[in-house]
DNA sequence: TTTATTAAGTTACTTTTCGTAACCTAGTGT
DNA sequence: ACACTAGGTTACGAAAAGTAACTTAATAAA
């Protein structure tokens, strides 16, 4: 791929917001934690994607995996206090969108 | 595709801005109108994906293509009002990512 | 004691989307 | 006539997404 003169760290921030499926996953947890079937039943995606989602999403510190080890055993994602920070930009696409796009 | 109980409209928003490259392509537009050889060169994308995003965001009422018939053409890309109506998201990220990515 | 059910994924396979490189068209310059 | 540039488009292989069936582990029901 070619090489850009862009801020790494802005670049690197679109590119992960801008992944297919992650705004609508961290936009589902701002309502809090929920289990993986919560997350999937709400959102129009399979979960082949969002458990590579979660996973990378994890890795980045974005959303925290809790594991309550009870039976049967409860997972719970949330969000971190840097997947939290994201919130501005979430509601920023929410006005933008009641602006600016057809009421249907 | 599954359906979900999402606002339409926060939906469609959200995969607009979260398109492959649409997000950094409307951040150089940001600093004004461009020609399609500049905003090639400014990003990490190939032409053929430029073209196809461009044409998409125009669809949407984002970019406005202007064609000045000088010899040779002259093609310039610049943001509509709804385009630019995307500033405070793309600041958003560019913030997050200051504050959030490390520095390298 | 089988059988069923549920959560949380994973696998196998198909369809889309991306990425790379070569090519096209018009007009200019040499 | 020949090469050069802008603004793309085409062909083709690679990567990502979508679908559906399957797995694992534990509890509940018959």
């Amino acid at each position: 791929m070619k090489e850009s003169n862009l801020c790494p760290r802005f670049e690197k921030g679109m590119q992960l917001i801008s992944k297919r499926w992650a705004g609508l996953i961290v936009y589902q947890l701002l309502s809090g934690p929920q289990r993986f079937c919560t997350i999937e039943s709400n959102l129009p995606l399979s979960g082949k994607i969002l458990s590579e989602r979660l996973k990378e999403l994890e890795q980045e510190g974005v959303v925290r995996r809790n594991v309550y080890p009870e039976t049967p055993v409860r997972i719970e994602y949330s969000l971190t206090e840097k997947g939290l920070a994201l919130e501005p930009i979430i509601r920023g696409v929410e006005q933008w969108s009641s602006a600016w796009l057809q009421p249907e």
